[in-house]
DNA sequence: GATGATTTGTACGTATGTATA
DNA sequence: ATATACATACGTACAAATCAT
């Protein structure tokens, strides 16, 4: 499936983005290039060309001659981030519904059908990699390669500040409504109704965000982007 | 202002860019790194990591081991890169509508105003670099960081593609015209009217480019990426 | 603010893989 | 298909700049 790297480099560069979005390797965390040489037993040489990749995708932060970071995006560019994020989801929503295949449809409903069974077994660990799927399926739906990469890219870099997404059996079968309203407007074709239905579904990130800044103000930046709920 | 770059793999970076924008590079043409480096005087480290964020950034393709190309993507990417180019822009038109300050709309009025003198003056070169300020001040305008980010990003890579922007006069007015509703729209504080103006407006670059795509059909493929007309 | 220790930036040589005859 | 030529991938060494002290 995953095509196997070739390079070293590639090969580094997908083991850092992994470790990033899984936040084993939390925001600000400085990346020594010469420790995970080591660390991964190769010269500085491909450590170096992995950062440099990770840095044009937005997952670390590069200054010329300083040791990179892990990204830390602030409060307002965060922000920003999300509310794209809704629109490319939403726009990536219309456009399934306008022009997903017949198989395309049929697939997306059935997995739609197996989360609610995951749902019901309250495993949010499934659940956020049946979620993942789902949202997949939708970006391949539009039938835009460019469209998807952007959208999975932008997921990818907020996918740090976006942890503990289904903490609670509520939001779970909360977020598998949202769903079901996507799905059915996808399947009737109503570009507006999947386009509405998934801005509110992404909605309810940007306002669990909004809240969670609000706090922050009160509470001092400290734990600024610690812990942040959400759930797309 | 442009940050004086530290380090010859950012200079080479932002000069082999330049090219490739330019069509001094054409899409297809192998970047050899030796001759990059003697070229540059440098070695063929920083030539390595600059070809590495180009390839990131999109605008050149890298396969293992194999020698990197300026990037030429095939009809059916371009197709869809456009379409997104003008859900970007559109987006950023809205929000500007919406968010512009005061400052911010007056600048725009005010070079609006001027492209109407070079309008006049016929100066395509001159009305080009224009057109590229006034999209940009409407990126930044939605004050949104990340969707400027990427909005200018597509737009760049699908610059090698928009060659013969205001080749005629013709153009040009329309060009100035339609911007016309874009302003209007937006000092009026107007989202969906500025929305549907940049949409249209944009359109035409997608229409230029769908019609180009039914010639190449009937006249075969060969010519396909070598001179597309177009005008955003 | 100056200096030393540490880390990044670049050069160059070798190994490995690709592409063409 | 095999072999040869050639470009890239990686390792190592040194230069330059940053940051702590």
């Amino acid at each position: 499936m995953a095509r196997t790297p070739r390079t070293s480099a590639e090969d580094i560069r997908q083991r850092l983005a992994t470790r990033i979005i899984s936040s084993e390797l939390s925001p600000g965390t400085p990346l020594d290039e010469t420790a995970l040489a080591t660390e991964f037993s190769v010269s500085r040489t491909p450590v170096r060309e992995a950062l440099r990749l990770l840095a044009a995708s937005g997952l670390v932060q590069q200054r010329p001659h300083a040791t990179a970071l892990v990204a830390k995006p602030d409060q307002a560019t965060l922000a920003g981030m999300f509310e794209v994020m809704g629109y490319l989801e939403a726009l990536c929503a219309s456009l399934s519904a306008a022009q997903m295949s017949h198989a395309e449809r049929s697939d997306l409903q059935r997995l739609h059908k197996e989360m609610a069974q995951i749902v019901r077994s309250g495993d949010t660990v499934v659940y956020s990699e049946a979620n993942e799927r789902f949202h997949s399926a939708i970006y391949d739906g539009a039938h835009n390669d460019y469209l998807a990469e952007i959208t999975r890219s932008t997921r990818q870099r907020l996918q740090p500040f976006r942890r503990a997404q289904f903490n609670t059996l509520g939001r779970l079968s909360q977020s598998h409504s949202e769903h079901g309203d996507v799905v059915l407007a996808i399947l009737q074709g109503d570009r507006r109704g999947a386009e509405e239905a998934m801005q509110r579904h992404i909605g309810i990130v940007q306002a669990a965000f909004a809240d969670l800044q609000d706090e922050n103000v009160r509470r001092g930046p400290k734990a600024a982007a610690a812990k942040l709920p959400a759930g797309a």
